[in-house]
Order: structure tokens, then C-alpha cells, then sequence
DNA sequence: TAGCTTGTTCGATGTTTCACGAACGTCGAA
DNA sequence: TTCGACGTTCGTGAAACATCGAACAAGCTA
């Protein structure tokens, strides 16, 4: 892969609430915030989501540019996790409000895991 | 002006959780949220935005939309309010969450009140 | 009736977003 | 070195969005 050229993981002063609100206003994307809900770096091929992986990627992009998640690699793979303590310090009550409200409303349902192993 | 014609309030069940999210990831939006979040009803000539009329009453709409806000028609005036309950109590703890983040943030300072009375 | 006020709606414009397939660059394996 | 797997980036198009000015409709007021 190209090694991630201008993608950008900001620091938690330089997280705005707007991005972050905007990120966590697509289906898909919440749905990816779901899936990483529980704290444990999952391996992009891991995610199953009903689009391109094009997409997939810029949706990633959309949430790793905002600072909800973190996105590593390792060789060719990348290992994605949600920045949950970061978001807590920096936006109190949000990560948890959209993650109770979406599970009960099972907003971005069609976004899971396959049944491969994490590799991890 | 042409009372509204297609405007709704949806009911707290008809409220989804990304309609919510992405109307409250604009500035301008988070800043009239801002501004009523004491809770007291506004005139809609009360409120100061840096935008078009037109484009104060598209955002005024997108809130509505979401059930954000509840607008009342008293005449020809239009006075607006935010639906805190509603919303607690569909989306627990999103609203407290959003506009403390804002507050700290000072996301929509450019969005305040006129010196006007409130009329009401 | 005529005129003013108040928001909404319309139409146009430019930007952003979402989506896809294809091409690409990097890594590890053969 | 050749090959395949893995994500990213590019190019493109459709749709959504933010914005404005102008036109409009409904209610006061003179």
C-alpha cells in the first residue's frame, strides 16, 4: 500500500468537535465505531462492510482524520482501534452517547467482522 | 412567510440517531443549539448568525428536521426552542455531551442573541 | 386597500461527500 | 525477481450541502 501519504492522526487538542460529529454521522462509520466498541485493534480485513474497499478505506480515512480511531500497520496489514480514551478526555459523554444510541437503534448493522482471525 | 409547508417535528421515535448527528455537526447549527440550551424559547428575530436569512432558516429547518428544535408560530413571528427532553430521552446524555464539548470549545461563538426583547 | 414585517421557498452556484473501478506502491512469499 | 495480497490513491460521477439574493405568502398596521 502507498504508506498512507497524507493521512493524519491528530493529537487530542487538535480534535474538533465538528469533525468528530460529522465522522460519527454516516451509518457505515458508526457501524465501524461499533465493531471497535469493545477496545480490541481489528484488522482491516477483518471489517466487512457493504461498499468498495475504496470506500471502506475513505470511510477509515473520514474516522482516522477525525481521531476516533488509530490506524497502525504492520508489513502490508493495518490494525485499526477506536481512540476511546483520547475522545473520553477530550469530548466527555459523546463516544458513549452515539455507541448506547446506536446499539439500541442498531444504526450501521450491516457493518461487521468476518470470520477471520484477527492475526493478532 | 408560507407557514411551513413541509417542515416537520418528528416524534421522539421517528428521531434517528444520524439525522441528530449530522445536524449537529455544523457550526452554526451547534451554536443555536448553544444558544437555547437554557432551555427558554427564542424569537426567531432574536437570533444572530452570520449567514443570509435564507440560509438561518434552511439551518433553523435542518434542526427541526432532526427534532432538535421545535418551532411555534405565533402570528407572523416564529419562536424556537430546543426539544431537550425529547432528545434525553431518545439519545441519553448526546446532548449534554455535544454542548459541553461546544462550550469548552467555543464552537458557534459567532452565533448569540440581539439585544432585542424576546417578546415573550 | 396599501404597505410593512417576518420567515419560508425558489433557483443558482460552488463545495463537499459518497461511491465505484482501476491503477498503484509496498510487503512477503515463492 | 516474479508473483500475489493488501490498502491507498486517483479519476469520475451522482447526490447532498451551504450559501446567497430574489420572490413570495401571511399577518399586522396605517
Amino acid at each position: 500500500m502507498v504508506v498512507m501519504k497524507q493521512a493524519r492522526h491528530p493529537e487530542p487538542d487538535e480534535m474538533t468537535l465538528i469533525e468528530v460529529m460529522a465522522a460519527l454521522s454516516d451509518p457505515i462509520r458508526v457501524g465501524l465505531a461499533r465493531v471497535l466498541a469493545d477496545g480490541r485493534e481489528r484488522g482491516w480485513g477483518e471489517l466487512r462492510a457493504p461498499v468498495a474497499k475504496s470506500t471502506l478505506s475513505h470511510h477509515l480515512r473520514v474516522l482516522r482524520d477525525a481521531g476516533v480511531t488509530r490506524t497502525r500497520q504492520e508489513g502490508t496489514r493495518c490494525f485499526v482501534k477506536l481512540r476511546r480514551s483520547d475522545l473520553d478526555a477530550r469530548f466527555p459523554g459523546l463516544l458513549n452517547a452515539v455507541l448506547t444510541a446506536a446499539h439500541s437503534d442498531d444504526v450501521g448493522d450491516r457493518v461487521g467482522l468476518t470470520d477471520k482471525p484477527s492475526a493478532g
